[in-house]
DNA sequence: AAAACATTAACGCAGCGTCATGGTAC
DNA sequence: GGTACCATGACGCTGCGTTAATGTTT
C-alpha cells in the first residue's frame, strides 16, 4: 500500500508541510516517483513517523528524534529517557516556584490596595538581599555584574527592594538604596550563596504599611513621613533602617504610579502586639 | 546619570544586542545622541527594564511585557497574573503526566529485557483504545482522522497497541490490527471520550510476555506461537483476543528490532495464581 | 475541464546569538 | 593612537505556518 503525503498527514493528524519538513531534517525518507516527483509512503514509514511524533511529544528536538529512531540501541533509549526524566523533574520544580511566586504576587497586589496608607504591626519577613543602586547611581563594578548575572536566573522569584537608613529618615535627607531580595524559602530551594554583598536580613518587629509615589523615578524617603508620624503618635522607637519592596508600578490616569510595601523596625515594648510573622507566609 | 548600552547590559546581566532588540519591540526608548547615534539610558530606564525582565521571566512574551509595563492598571495586572497562574498550573499538570509516562516507559523497557521470551500470569491492564490499521492498511476515514487529531494531543501518554483475534491465533492466519491506547489513569485525568471506535478494554487474567521481531514491518502473529505453546503445555484455555503494545523499536546490529509486550486472556482455573493487577500500576 | 491534490521556494513568527563593517570615546 | 566601545544590517537557529507559482491526478 502506497500513501500520498496528504493521506499520511490525515492519518497522523499533522500537515503535509510538516511531513516535508521532517524529511528535510532527515527523519523519514519516502520514495519519490520519478515521473511526478510525488512522495509515496509505505505503511512502514507511517509506523516510523508515529514513533517520531511520540518522541517529539515527549519534548525531544527533531534532530534528537531523527537519531533516536534511526540509530538507537536499548541502552541509548534508556539513557535519553533518563536524561529527559531529569529535565522534566527540574522543569516541574521551576514551575512550582513560579506558581508560588505568582500567587504571592497576586496577594501582595491585592493587599497593597487595602493597606494603602494604613499601618500595622508585624514582623518583617526574613530575606536575603543585595543592593546595587544608591540614589540614582547604579553600581556596575565587576563584582556586582557577576551577581546580577546570577540573580537574573532567580528573577521572577525576587523582589526589588529598597533601604532607607534610620538617620536619613530622621534627618529627612534624600538618601536611599535599591537592590534585589529573595525570601528565605526561595533561598533555601535555590541554594543561593549568601556572601559578599549578599546579606541576610532577619525578621524584626516593625511598623508595616503601603504607600505610593507618582511619576517616573519619583521614589523618595519623603513618602515615609507618615510612618514616622505613626511612630511618634504611638510613642514607639525606631530600631533600625526602613526597608521594603516595590510591589508593582502601574498607570493611574496618565501617571506612572509605584506601590511600595515598607517595614520600619521598632523596639518592642510591653502591650505591643504583632500580627503573624509575615504576610508572605500567611497565604 | 546617563548610561551607555554596555553599562546597562552589565547592570542587568544581559547583552547589548538584547537591549536593542527590546527597543525594536517597543519596550524601552532610550535617548539617542544626535552626534554619534549612541543610546543613553537614564537610571529610570534601568528600573523600567528590570520590571520588564521580571515579567519576561514569568513567561510573558515581549509584546505582553511591552503593554504590561506601559499601559497597565492594577486591575490589568491582576487579570494577567491570574491568567498566568492558570497557565502555570496547567503546565505543571501536563509535565507531571509526562514525568509519570517517562518513568513508566523506562520501567517497560527495562522489563522487556528481563521478561523476553518468558511468560507470567497477570491481569492485563485496563485500557481505552481505538484501532486504525488492519494488517498493512491504515484506515483514514474522516471519523478516524478526527480521532487521530484528538489523540495526537495525548501522544506520549499513549501506547501503540495491537490486537490479534483468537481465531487468527489458532488458525495461524496472518491478521492483526494496530491502534492507540491509553491506560485508565490518563483517561480519567485527560477526560478522554470513550465512544465510537474508542473502546474500553477490561482487565483480564492473562498470560503475559515480551517478544521481539526483527526487520521493518516484520510484525506477525507467528511471533505469538510460543504463547500458544505455553497455553497448551499448562493446559490453559484461551479466553479472548491477544493484545499488547509496542514497547520500543531499536537498532540491534544492523537490524531494526521491535520489542512487544503481549497479554493473552485465559480462563481462570483453580490453583492458578496471578501476580499484581498490572505492571503499570506497580511502579 | 474543474476540483483537489502535489511540487518547490520563499517568507514570517519569537527570541534571541553572531558576524561583518564602520564609526566613536577615552 | 590603540583599544574598547558603539552603530547598523544581515543572517542563523527551531518548529513550524503561509503564500505563491506551477504541475498532476481523477
Amino acid at each position: 500500500m502506497r500513501y500520498k503525503i496528504g493521506d499520511v498527514a490525515k492519518i497522523l493528524g499533522i500537515s503535509p508541510d510538516l511531513l516535508r519538513y521532517y524529511e528535510k531534517k532527515g527523519v523519514v525518507k519516502p520514495v519519490k516517483d520519478k515521473n511526478n516527483d510525488y512522495r509515496y509512503y509505505e505503511s512502514w514509514d507511517i509506523n516510523f513517523l508515529i514513533d517520531c511524533l511520540w518522541y517529539k511529544n515527549f519534548g525531544f528536538s527533531i534532530d534528537q528524534v531523527a537519531t533516536i529512531v534511526s540509530k538507537s540501541s536499548i541502552a541509548d533509549i534508556l539513557g535519553m529517557m533518563e536524561v529527559k526524566e531529569g529535565e522534566i523533574e527540574a522543569s516541574i520544580r521551576r514551575q512550582e516556584l513560579l506558581l508560588r511566586r505568582a500567587r504571592e504576587h497576586l496577594e501582595e497586589v491585592r493587599r497593597a490596595k487595602s493597606l494603602l496608607g494604613k499601618c500595622d504591626l508585624v514582623f518583617s519577613p526574613e530575606i536575603v538581599r543585595y543592593l546595587n543602586r544608591y540614589n540614582r547611581l547604579y553600581d556596575n563594578s565587576a563584582a556586582l555584574q557577576k551577581l546580577s548575572q546570577e540573580w537574573l536566573r532567580y528573577m521572577p522569584l525576587t523582589h526589588r527592594c529598597f533601604e532607607i537608613e534610620r538617620e536619613d529618615l530622621q534627618n529627612k535627607t534624600e538618601n536611599y538604596a535599591w537592590g534585589f531580595s529573595l525570601s528565605m524559602d526561595y533561598v533555601r530551594e535555590l541554594g543561593v550563596n549568601v556572601e559578599g554583598p549578599v546579606k541576610l536580613l532577619p525578621s524584626e518587629p516593625s511598623v508595616h504599611s503601603v504607600f505610593k509615589s507618582t511619576g517616573e523615578d519619583a521614589f523618595s524617603p519623603r513618602y515615609l513621613k507618615f510612618l514616622m508620624d505613626y511612630v511618634r503618635e504611638n510613642e514607639l522607637t525606631v530600631a533600625g533602617n526602613a526597608r521594603g519592596n516595590l510591589i508593582c508600578s502601574v498607570l493611574e490616569g496618565d501617571q506612572l504610579t509605584g506601590y511600595f510595601e515598607v517595614w520600619l523596625p521598632i523596639e518592642p515594648k510591653p502591650g505591643l502586639e504583632f500580627a503573624n510573622t509575615s504576610q508572605e507566609e500567611s497565604t
